[in-house]
DNA sequence: AGCTATTGATAATC
DNA sequence: TGATTATCAATAGCT
């Protein structure tokens, strides 16, 4: 419904993500509620952003609602999961709270290689998946952010030295008996100020790329390939 | 949408509802399904028709969703439930349990490759090196788990050769004239029926390590290394 | 239920 | 985030 078909599939880039959501989300929740007034239907729409935040729609009340489907799903299903909900709410909320708490921090941990014993080959093969997907991604960025310093900094460079090759054409210009002495007293002072301007410049490329001590070679070579 | 705009106001005509219902609510459901596809959003949506027919969708588990909205919708809703001390400290724990979960939720997003805009140099390299590292160790665990496969089955299957060379030897040691019949009888049986545990056996093999199509030859030359 | 003329939603772009 | 616009998708009214 737009400029070209967009295939349903889960959107990589996080940014294109969040439009879409926003778009769509409005759409869905127009929908929801055009079907609940025209159809004289009851309604409830939940939705979590991939970031955890919650947007709601209800016909009438989102409670009512769900006590409703709970009533209607308990005919098919468990008979004792209302009541339970019910009494323990707040407990229930808590738990919930942290039982996501603790399988995210689980999954984190797994992440960096740990606890991985109960897991099977095919779990852990997905892992696998999403850490090589996850480094390459990291690679890139930084990749870019590299890219990005070295090109401010060479910008930099070029202005300064245009700039410098300015400076010495007036001088050039400016070779008047009288002034000679002012242009001296000019060369003392502001030429060794333009030094220390190119200097610090070249200070900054090291530091930046200093700030990878301690494995900084082999991320040069791999930051030289897409240059190629 | 279509040959005339209809007014968003209840339908009167009760067969002219039935069928906009119809056609309104797959739209809504498939639109449902795609937001959550294309977004990774986690999507619940309930409608009961005018007639209190139930229909649902939700992009995992129903009652996980609920739950989720019990959770968050408490944390923003009622306000003057509990005394003021109990409940600032619920709200506290709450906010606190909730913090915690959104930075381990970015944190995991974050190893999986999203959201890495914001993040400086040195960031990205130790992220890259937590990545390497549980990339590595995934790889281990899973390399041992397909050793403990091999193992086993090469174990069983010894077990398996020694049992059926008893079983031959049981029956060259009782070649009585009136066994005759009776080892027939169990030759017939018996040993068909251990070829086919032999079988199934070399079966279990190969679809281990064809579990890993991709990329297995480079495992087997990994699994391969320690045995030597 | 199936068929179009329309309107609505939205992907890409700024 | 909001506005614009070229397209594609949903659907209202018929059959």
């Amino acid at each position: 419904m737009a400029r070209e078909r967009r295939a349903i599939r889960r959107i990589e880039s996080a940014a294109a993500r969040q439009v879409t959501f926003s778009k769509r989300r409005r759409g869905l929740f127009k929908k929801a509620e055009e079907l609940a007034v025209l159809c004289d239907a009851d309604v409830a729409l939940v939705v979590f952003s991939s970031t955890g935040k919650l947007s709601q729609f209800a016909s009438s009340s989102m409670n009512e609602i769900i006590d409703k489907y709970s009533t209607h799903s308990k005919n098919l299903g468990k008979s004792d999961q209302q009541p339970a909900i019910d009494l323990n709410l707040e407990h229930c909320k808590y738990d919930s709270l942290n039982e996501q708490l603790a399988e995210a921090s689980l999954r984190l941990r797994r992440m960096r290689g740990e606890e991985l014993d109960g897991l099977s080959v095919g779990e852990l093969q997905q892992m696998e998946k999403n850490l090589e997907t996850g480094l390459q991604r990291v690679l890139c960025t930084k990749d870019r952010q590299f890219m990005q310093q070295i090109n401010d900094l060479q910008q930099k460079g070029t202005q300064l030295a245009e700039e410098n090759m300015r400076l010495k054409n007036q001088m050039h210009e400016v070779p008047t008996a009288s002034m000679v002495a002012v242009a001296d007293a000019y060369a003392e002072n502001v030429v060794p100020d333009d030094v220390h301007s190119s200097d610090s410049v070249m200070t900054a490329v090291h530091s930046a790329s200093s700030q990878d001590n301690d494995d900084g070679s082999d991320i040069s070579l791999k930051l030289a390939l897409p240059w190629k």
